[in-house]
DNA sequence: CTCGCATGTTTCAGTGAATGAAACTGACGT
DNA sequence: ACGTCAGTTTCATTCACTGAAACATGCGAG
């Protein structure tokens, strides 16, 4: 490796507008429809004229879009991130009928994710009807250590794979019952392995339980997961059927992706 | 329209920061592979510290990735972008056959663009192999009373249309070419409605020279417009035969768009 | 027609935060 | 072991971002 050590403080460096820039464009993203600069304003702690100015600067770059009758929206610039944003691997092809049956079956939000640079990526999310529901977008990151697609992914990847990850990202405490001890995650992996699936109770975020199943490629490795993730009193009941059904709704990918596939599926870690 | 007076000067309110993180960002995407921090400063004034804090805060958020070895690309919170950037309309895989057709016969830029609120937004950009050519990323946006595209688009619109948009963008100079009095554009329009193609003499870049015709959708109204662009030098030779087959490829585009139709014609007004 | 309200625009002065330079830390090659 | 290189961290300066409040404008009620 080149250059000096990792940083130790991401959030040290953090740039106060730009992170503001970036909320404001997510709630434009998240609006789904154009909306007023009061609302962008009301939803986010910052005063109104400062969302005009981020808006105006979003908006002479082309990122930011504007009717005539003053409504904002994403705009065109974002076209020009297609190939990154755009691209549908045939992992999701292939993997979105399955989450469909598993959210049809159970109700609870259903994940499919791959490991990028040692994070958890998520490629898609079918979400939960109901009202308190587990809901974010597709690109959202989540730490490989404490959620159930990073468990099921870790459980079946090589020790070496698996130290450089820890190593690159410690084992940060998300929630009291976060795995934080080496020893204590290496056991969770093997519990893992044996039984086929992850679990996550309450360690990435309080009060909510994800399974999670992996899915291999054509040459027998892991190269992602799926999760059904729901309030930790609804999935009590169902977790051992979850389990199952994700497990061979996995398998069903995994055989999918076959040997057929000539391409690398995903990129791994 | 509810609000106030639209804006004299939207640059007056550019945050600063916002414009570099945005440059970072725009440098990581057109870089294309994985670049070191030094090559990002580099590339762009701003001081490795300052690009090391930008890149802190974009990583934090998922819009850039960092490899073990510290090479910077894009991340994967594009992805929640893709409904809006991946979206390819059935204009442009129409399209692009045509486009590249222009490409190979005259070996310029080729690009597909359409009005979105009052600007000239490019949708495809196929370009030249020369080293000296245009280019630009697709979402580009470009003004309406310069460009090829604009002039292309604009001479077929109802003259309603055409009002509230120069009322709306003005006609700022953007080289001593370009047209700013209104009188006098409109006259342009109406040399291109004749002719039908529009021109570009420098109006938009010194000694660039731009050729567009519009594309109909079935409906008969213009929807978009293809443009061939190059250097003067280049293109004063064959600027006659490239009007031609660009009318002719957008004929031929907007007949296949839909199923009615005789467009409105090249002679029309 | 006038008034009042809602919304976006603009100004302003304080201050918090972004800035570049330079020192620092490790890693790697020699 | 040392020099070099590239990323990290610090720091004092000052710039520009900040929120509040005033302003402009359109709309609807009365």
């Amino acid at each position: 490796m080149r250059g000096g050590r990792l940083p130790r403080n991401l959030d040290r460096y953090a740039v106060h507008v730009v992170d503001r820039a970036l909320d404001v464009l997510e709630t434009l993203r998240d609006s789904g429809r154009p909306v007023r600069l009061q609302d962008v304003a009301q939803r986010l702690p910052i005063a109104k004229s400062s969302v005009f100015r981020l808006l105006c600067t979003l908006e002479r770059r082309g990122y930011v879009d504007r009717t005539p009758d003053n409504l904002y929206r994403l705009g065109a610039h974002w076209l020009s991130y297609r190939d990154l944003a755009g691209k549908h691997p045939p992992l999701t092809e292939i993997s979105v009928p399955h989450m469909r049956r598993l959210l049809d079956a159970y109700g609870e939000t259903v994940n499919l994710g791959v490991l990028r640079e040692g994070k958890i990526v998520y490629l898609e999310m079918l979400e939960s009807a109901h009202s308190f529901r587990m809901a974010a977008a597709a690109g959202t990151i989540s730490p490989v250590h404490s959620t159930a697609l990073g468990k099921a992914i870790a459980a079946f990847l090589p020790e070496s794979v698996i130290d450089a990850t820890i190593r690159r990202r410690g084992l940060p405490a998300l929630t009291p019952r976060t795995i934080t001890s080496r020893a204590a995650w290496k056991r969770e992996l093997a519990r893992t392995r044996v039984r086929g699936y992850a679990e996550d109770n309450g360690e990435t975020e309080p009060e909510v339980t994800c399974i999670g199943a992996p899915i291999f490629g054509f040459d027998g490795n892991v190269i992602g997961a799926i999760s059904v993730s729901g309030p930790a009193s609804r999935m009590r009941s169902i977790r051992q059927r979850v389990a199952r059904a994700a497990v061979d709704a996995c398998a069903a990918i995994s055989r999918a992706l076959g040997p057929a596939s000539e391409r690398r599926a995903q990129r791994g870690g």
